[in-house]
DNA sequence: TTCTATACTGACAACGTTGTCAATCAATAA
DNA sequence: TTATTGATTGACAACGTTGTCAGTATAGAA
C-alpha cells in the first residue's frame, strides 16, 4: 500500500511540492486559487505528511514528554491523578498534532537523573512536563534544565526557581474550605497535614490557618496531626482525633488519602459521617467519589493544568522562546456527604 | 548545543558512517578490532541515533499505539487497569527502543472508527494493540485491519477471528475460584454476571458453571443475576440476593466493581463480612484493595498480557511477519478478607 | 510610463539515518 | 598456483519533509 507524499500531491495539483507543504502547513502567500487546487488534491490522495521526514527537517521531534512519578511501584495507586494528567496532555497534543510520550518513574529511585537524562537523549522530546513530587527535587530539575530541552512543573503551590510552573492556587481554596467548614457551624475543625517535602501539602495547611485567622478562629496546635499522605497514616491520625473527649467536629486532611483514612477509623468506632462528624479532603481522586458516603473534597483542575503546560511547551517550540511562565489555575470545592452541620450536642 | 551524527562518530573512529551504523545496531560482519574503536567513539561523543532519521530511512515509526477505552469519560474510572496495561506496554518498549502511544478512546462514540484510522495515518505506528472492550468489536478491528496495520487484541476470553490475540483464562480461573469458595464450606454460591457483550464476563460465567459442576453441585438459575458491571448494579444485586429468605453464603460477581456493590448492599444490610457473605470478584482493581475489608478477587496479569503483546508487534515489524499467535497468561487467585467459611446457622 | 514593494512560487540543499551493491581482503579449496 | 568463498568495509542513493533564497508576477506609487 502505497503512501501519498508531497510529490505525488504537487503532481496532481501542477504546482512544486513546497507549495504543497505550504498548504500543508497554513503558511501565508498562497493564493487562493491554488490553495484550493491543492486542497482538493490533498483530499483526492487522503495525504497525510510523513511524521519522521518533517522531524527530521525540522529538527523538531514534536513529542512532548509527560513525566511522573508512577506510585503503584511501591504503594497503593492513585491511578486517576496520572490518567487525569494524561488526558489534558492528550487533548492537547491532539489539537496541535503532536504526540504524547509518557514516563511514569519512582521519585525515591537512585538513577532518577539518569534514566530522566536517557529520555530527553532518546527521544529528544521538545519540551517536557514535570509533575509533582519530581517538579521540587531540584536535581530532577536541574538534571532536565542541563539538557536544554524546555521545562514546565506542574507544581501544585510552589513557585521558586526559574522555571515556567503551572500550579493551583492551594492556599486560598484550602482558605476556603475552612470557611466552608466554619459556615456549617463547626467551631473545632481540625487538620492533618502530610508529608513534609510535598509543598503543596505546606500551601493547604498555611491555606488553613489563614481559613481560621479569617473566620474569627485562633489556630490551635492541638488541632493539627501530621500523616505521611497514605491512607493507613489518616486513619491514625483520625483515631486519635476521635478518641479525645472534646475531639473536633470536623476534619480537613490535606489530600483524600488521608480523608479516607479518617473515614475508616470513624467509622470503626461507630460515629455516622457528617452527623457525628465531618470531613474533608483534597485532590478528588477517584477514591473520593467511591468511598460512602461521597467524600467533600477540593478538585484541581488537573488535566487543564497540564493541557495548558503542555500548549505552553508547543508554542515555546514552535517561536524558539525560552520566556519563563507562572500560571494558576484555582481549584474547586465539590461538597459531596461527608461534610454537614455538627450536633448540637457537641 | 551540537548533537553528535554518525559522521561525527565516522570522522573521529576513523570508519564510514555505515560502519558505525552497524556497530549501533549490532548487525553482523564487523570486525572486533573496528567494533572497539566504534564503540570508544560513540562513547566519546555520547552519540545517540536521532529517531526521526531513524524511521525516515528505515520507514518504520518505531512506535506502538496502545488503544483503550477510557472509562473516565462516562463513568468512574477504574484507572488501575489502564496504568497496569501502560506499564507493560512501556517496559517492553523501553527494552526494544521503541516508543509507547497511548491512545484512549470511548467504545461508544460513532466516531470511534475514524478516529482510530486517523490515529493509524498520523502517526503510522508499526502495531496497535487494541483492549477490552474495543478488541470485541468487529467493526473497530477491522477498520484497523484495513490499514495494513498490525494488530493484537488484548481480548480476556475471546479467541475467533483471523486475529492475534492474548488473553487470560477467564474461564479456568473462574472455575478456581468457585472451587475455593466450595472448599471454605460454601454450598449455595451465587454468580453476578455483566454486560453482555463483554466476552470475557460470558467466559467467568461459563467457568462458574463449570466450577459448579467439578464440584458436584447443581447449577440454578435462580443463583444467578445480571448486572452491567457497574457497582451500582452490583448493588442492586447484591440487595435482591441478600433479602432473600434462603440468600447464598457466598457471591461471585465477575467483576470487581460489582462485588463492590455486594459489600455496599451487605453493610447497607448490615451484614458482617466475611462471616455473614463472602464475597468475590475479578480483575484485581485498585479498588479491590482499596475497600474494607479488602476484596478477594482475581488478578489478572494484564501488565505481562501487554508486554508480551507488545513484543510481538515488535518482532513482527523487524521481521515483517504476519503470522497469527495466539497466547493466553493464567491469571491468580487474591485471596483476601472478604471471603471465609460460611456461618454454621446458615 | 517606470520604479518599487509585495505577493506568490519553485529549485535545491539540507536533515541523519538505512539499504543496496560493489570493492577489497583473507582464508580455504581445487 | 588459481579460483572460490565469505567476511569486512565503504560509496552513494534513497527516505519525505522543511528552510533558504532567488525568481516572477502584480499592484500601487511616483
Amino acid at each position: 500500500m502505497h503512501r501519498a507524499t508531497l510529490e505525488d500531491v504537487a503532481a496532481l495539483a501542477g504546482v512544486s511540492i513546497k507549495t504543497v507543504s505550504r498548504v500543508v502547513n497554513t503558511e501565508p502567500n498562497v493564493s487562493p486559487t491554488t490553495q484550493e487546487k491543492v486542497s482538493a488534491a490533498i483530499q483526492a490522495l487522503n495525504y497525510k505528511p510523513n511524521l519522521s521526514a518533517r522531524n527530521l527537517a525540522s529538527q523538531r521531534s514534536h513529542l512532548i514528554g509527560l513525566v511522573y512519578d508512577d506510585p503503584s511501584a511501591y504503594e497503593l495507586p492513585s491511578a486517576g491523578y496520572i490518567i487525569k494528567m494524561q488526558e489534558g496532555a492528550l487533548r492537547a497534543c491532539k489539537q496541535e498534532n503532536y504526540d504524547l510520550l509518557i514516563h511514569p518513574c519512582n521519585y525515591r529511585d537512585k538513577r532518577l537523573s539518569k534514566d530522566l537524562r536517557a529520555l530527553v537523549e532518546h527521544a529528544r522530546p521538545d519540551g517536557i512536563i514535570l509533575a509533582a513530587p519530581l517538579s521540587n527535587m531540584p536535581n530532577v530539575v536541574n538534571s532536565i534544565e542541563q539538557t536544554g530541552t524546555k521545562l514546565v512543573r506542574l507544581s501544585p503551590g510552589s513557585g521558586n526557581g526559574g522555571f515556567s510552573t503551572i500550579a493551583t492556587n492551594d492556599e486560598e481554596v484550602s482558605a476556603e474550605m475552612t470557611a466552608y467548614l466554619y459556615s456549617l457551624g463547626h467551631r473545632k475543625i481540625g487538620f492533618i497535614t502530610g508529608h513534609p517535602n510535598h509543598k503543596a501539602v505546606a500551601k493547604r495547611f498555611s491555606g488553613y490557618k489563614q481559613g481560621l485567622r479569617h473566620c474569627g478562629l485562633r489556630f490551635s496546635k492541638a488541632l493539627v496531626m501530621t500523616g505521611d499522605n497514605s491512607i493507613g497514616s489518616g486513619e491514625i491520625c483520625g483515631e486519635k482525633f476521635l478518641a479525645r473527649k472534646a475531639s473536633p467536629t470536623a476534619i480537613f486532611a490535606a489530600n483524600d488519602d488521608m480523608a479516607v483514612g479518617v473515614m475508616r477509623s470513624a467509622e470503626r468506632m461507630g460515629l455516622k459521617i457528617p452527623d457525628d462528624i465531618s470531613i474533608a479532603g483534597f485532590d478528588d481522586i477517584a477514591l473520593a467519589r467511591q468511598v460512602y458516603p461521597a467524600l467533600t473534597t477540593v478538585s484541581q483542575p488537573l488535566a487543564r493544568m497540564t493541557e495548558n503546560a503542555c500548549r505552553l511547551l508547543i508554542q515555546a517550540a514552535r517561536n524558539s522562546d525560552r520566556s519563563v511562565t507562572r500560571e494558576v489555575i484555582p481549584g474547586r470545592l465539590e461538597i459531596r456527604q461527608t461534610t454537614g452541620t455538627p450536633r448540637k450536642d457537641r
